[in-house]
DNA sequence: TGTTCGCCAATTTTT
DNA sequence: TTGGCGAACA
């Protein structure tokens, strides 16, 4: 079992006893470290299987380790009830003890899109501006709070102020009312809930004290308040407490993580021995180097040192480029390459700041017809067909999940509109029973006009055999023959969109994916909570994801676009978060580096069209702050430079206005972005870069609605009057600012 | 009820 | 540029 670990891993495996902090670099083979620990003290008969509680927080990190730790004890796997995703576990424990807070065991667990409707019903009935204080913001005070284990009664005077003028409490408040009353929890609610049952029932706690004799957390430094309080309750007496993490790579402050619960781990628990994993398995000296000099402009770290004992491989690269389809045209060709000299598709990946960023590389690759695969954005289970025929499968499961009831009543499209829901809401409520109840009622009444009354007569009707054939069917039976006789599949028919045949074949998808499951209660808590689907591919393709996605996982390749500030870092970290949301993106991008097997490509682009405008933009002081020495920078701009010069003769520096035209708004300059500006503008490269096709779109065709004389609007520089023209550049005297020169697409008429 | 137009805003997203 | 949303119409 220990063979193949290094010393320290060894000891992370052996000291069992007492609290261990176990400080983690990237691809230092924690995982492996850590299964190795769970099986030694499952093989060793310190703790049978069950007796052990290991909390990581990806379902997909959970299914890794327990395949894992299956290799290694073999069967005994199976008995690891508490192997698990924080929320898993939270979600277990409180289906034993829901009726201690008033809730049922049966109680449902709703997504963010339930909650949103919720909350914006909540803001409608009292009379409150959703556009002033929009459902989106209350929803994410309302996790904040409960990710710092903040109970409504619990909330201070200055928190309660944050949304609607001091309404903040009450709103929380109604909220978790409304949650009660329909026998439901959000996410928030799983560890927060479980946590006031520890605090408030002495017996409970003892009980789960007892239970575990050991507790494993994977990626600690991504532990919230109230993960840390539940983690604490349950861990304090025993105190044979091992966690894992990396504080160089918590990127997930805004969701409430708190860096600090790692950074005071020895606090929390004296005593506790800390075990630095700092041998790198994975990449290059180089990119190790390069990543290190990064992430050592931060402050307030607990300080790991990287090594390795690779040598050889590339210096990380950093490419500048005219534009950002310039940007994605070259990494389409450096993919090119790679392909050609037998690198894997699937061992290659582009990884990116934002969403946003992804829409130009995969039009670049549709054209050149390069096999690529976006993670992220949707996943499955949130399409919004998957979500429908979900919701009819709780209306069946659980008569009283209004939520689901109040999304399918009227999808597909059947005429039931807003008024009928009203008059249903409104009995409801009068007589305290669930929707899909007072629907049945009020369709015995006249309350509703004839037509409205019959089609909510046999959508009831519908349900009723639904419900009845759900005894003798499979649930991915019983979802066909739903999706059928609802009309739901029709209506997608009709419409002969490629989008609507994309959803019939998720449709298809899900109830396959059915097949799997007994019960429709098992597959409804499955979904709940599990919410990944990766389909295996058997196409190699390279994969596009943010690098929020990408930790954790690794690629020989690595392609970093659209390293720029304002992208990356990004402008709202720099507006909003001061110095602490600057040093998480400078985090990001540690992580974005530590990636790379063999290769890093950085990127960034002079012009980039974000929301429909361009922009000009300078390269990333992430770029600066790479130590020189394991860099390697090249610029396809100098080519373009004198394609420029050539236009504009006499003006000896064109570039200076580019580099200058930054918006002041930028605060933090960092010392070293001039560095990177001035190589990048650098006239005279220390590499002349290859000719490339980007020279060409210098040479592009002025605008024909500009010309000399013409007033024009220019987003940074204001109005002025067109002075000069010369293909694609202007110069323009501006009514503040005087004479500059910019490129046409900049300007708008005005 | 269902459709269409104009306005506004716009990161990251493990469960 | 895209999408979501409310107000105005069919």
């Amino acid at each position: 079992m220990l063979c193949g670990l290094n010393p320290p891993q060894r000891e992370a495996v052996l000291t069992t006893e007492g609290p261990v902090l176990m400080l983690a670099g990237a691809g230092t083979g924690k995982t492996a470290a850590l299964t190795a620990r769970l099986a030694h003290l499952v093989r060793s008969r310190l703790a049978w299987p069950s007796e052990i509680l290991c909390v990581t927080f990806t379902n997909k990190a959970a299914r890794e380790m327990r395949e894992r730790v299956g290799h290694l004890i073999g069967p005994a796997v199976e008995g690891m009830p508490w192997l698990g995703t924080f929320h898993s576990i939270a979600a277990r424990m409180l289906r034993k003890h829901a009726e201690l807070l008033g809730l049922q065991s049966n109680y449902t667990i709703i997504d963010t899109d339930d909650q949103l409707r919720l909350l914006k019903q909540l803001i409608q009935a009292n009379d409150l501006d959703e556009k002033r204080w929009p459902a989106r913001q209350l929803a994410g005070l309302i996790d904040r709070w409960k990710n710092r284990g903040i109970n409504p009664d619990q909330l201070d005077a200055v928190e309660n102020e944050a949304y609607a003028n001091g309404r903040g409490q009450q709103f929380y408040k109604l909220y978790q009312e409304r949650l009660k009353a329909l026998n439901a929890c959000d996410f928030g609610d799983l560890l927060l809930h479980m946590v006031n049952i520890l605090r408030d029932h002495r017996d409970v706690l003892e009980q789960y004290q007892q239970r575990f004799k050991y507790v494993m957390v994977d990626e600690y430094q991504d532990t919230n308040q109230v993960q840390y309080l539940w983690l604490r309750l349950i861990a304090q007496v025993r105190r044979n407490i091992c966690v894992v993490g990396d504080d160089d790579q918590s990127i997930y402050s805004w969701r409430g993580a708190e860096v600090a619960n790692i950074l005071r781990f020895e606090k929390d628990f004296p005593g506790s021995k800390v075990i630095r994993l700092e041998q790198n398995y994975r990449s290059t000296p180089d990119i190790l180097a390069a990543a290190s000099g990064l992430i050592c402009a931060n402050s307030e770290r607990l300080g790991k040192t990287l090594w390795t004992e690779q040598d050889g491989g590339d210096r990380v690269r950093v490419i500048g480029v005219w534009d950002g389809p310039e940007e994605a045209r070259r990494i389409g060709e450096e993919i090119e390459r790679l392909e050609r000299e037998g690198a894997p598709l699937d061992r290659i990946a582009i990884l990116v700041r934002a969403q946003f960023q992804t829409r130009e590389l995969e039009d670049r690759f549709i054209t050149i017809g390069l096999n690529y695969k976006i993670i992220g954005g949707f996943r499955f289970y949130e399409r919004a067909e998957i979500r429908d025929a979900m919701a009819y499968l709780r209306v069946i499961a659980q008569p009283s999940d209004d939520l689901a009831f109040e999304r399918i009543y009227n999808t597909p499209k059947r005429g039931l509109g807003d008024k009928t829901l009203e008059k249903l809401h409104r009995h409801a409520r009068a007589r305290g029973v669930p929707l899909a109840l007072a629907a049945i009622e009020i369709a015995d009444t006249d309350e509703l006009p004839a037509r409205a009354r019959n089609t909510l007569l046999s959508l009831m009707r519908d349900f009723a055999r639904w419900r009845d054939l759900a005894k003798s069917l499979s649930p991915a039976e019983l979802a066909r023959t739903l999706l059928d006789e609802s009309g739901y599949t029709a209506a997608l028919q009709a419409e002969k969109t490629a989008e609507a045949s994309g959803r019939l074949e998720n449709l298809a998808e899900l109830a396959r994916a059915m097949e799997e499951y007994e019960t429709l209660g098992d597959f409804l808590e499955h979904v709940s909570l599990v919410m990944d689907n990766d389909a295996a591919d058997d196409v190699e393709k390279v994969t596009i994801m943010t690098i929020h996605a990408a930790k954790g996982l690794e690629f020989d390749n690595v392609f970093l676009p659209g390293w720029e500030e304002g992208v990356f870092p990004s402008q709202r970290a720099m507006d909003e978060g001061g110095l602490a949301s600057l040093e998480e993106e400078r985090r990001l991008a540690y992580v974005a580096i530590t990636r790379a097997r063999r290769r890093c490509t950085i990127l960034h682009a002079a012009n980039r069209r974000i929301y429909g405008q361009w922009t000009s933009s300078i390269p990333s002081r992430f770029i600066a702050e790479l130590p020189e020495a394991h860099v390697e920078q090249e610029t396809t701009l100098t080519g373009g430079a004198s394609l420029w010069r050539a236009q504009w003769s006499e003006h000896s520096d064109p570039f200076a206005d580019v580099a200058r035209a930054q918006p002041s708004r930028t605060v933090t300059r960092g010392p070293g972005w001039q560095r990177a500006a001035a190589q990048m503008y650098d006239p005279t490269p220390k590499r002349l870069a290859e000719p490339s096709r980007s020279a060409a779109s210098f040479a592009a065709k002025p605008r024909g609605d500009v010309g000399i004389g013409v007033r024009v609007f220019h987003d940074k520089f204001g109005y002025g009057t067109v002075a000069a023209q010369e293909g694609n550049k202007l110069e323009i005297d501006f009514e503040t600012g005087g004479r500059k020169r910019v490129i046409d697409s900049f300007v708008k008429l005005a």
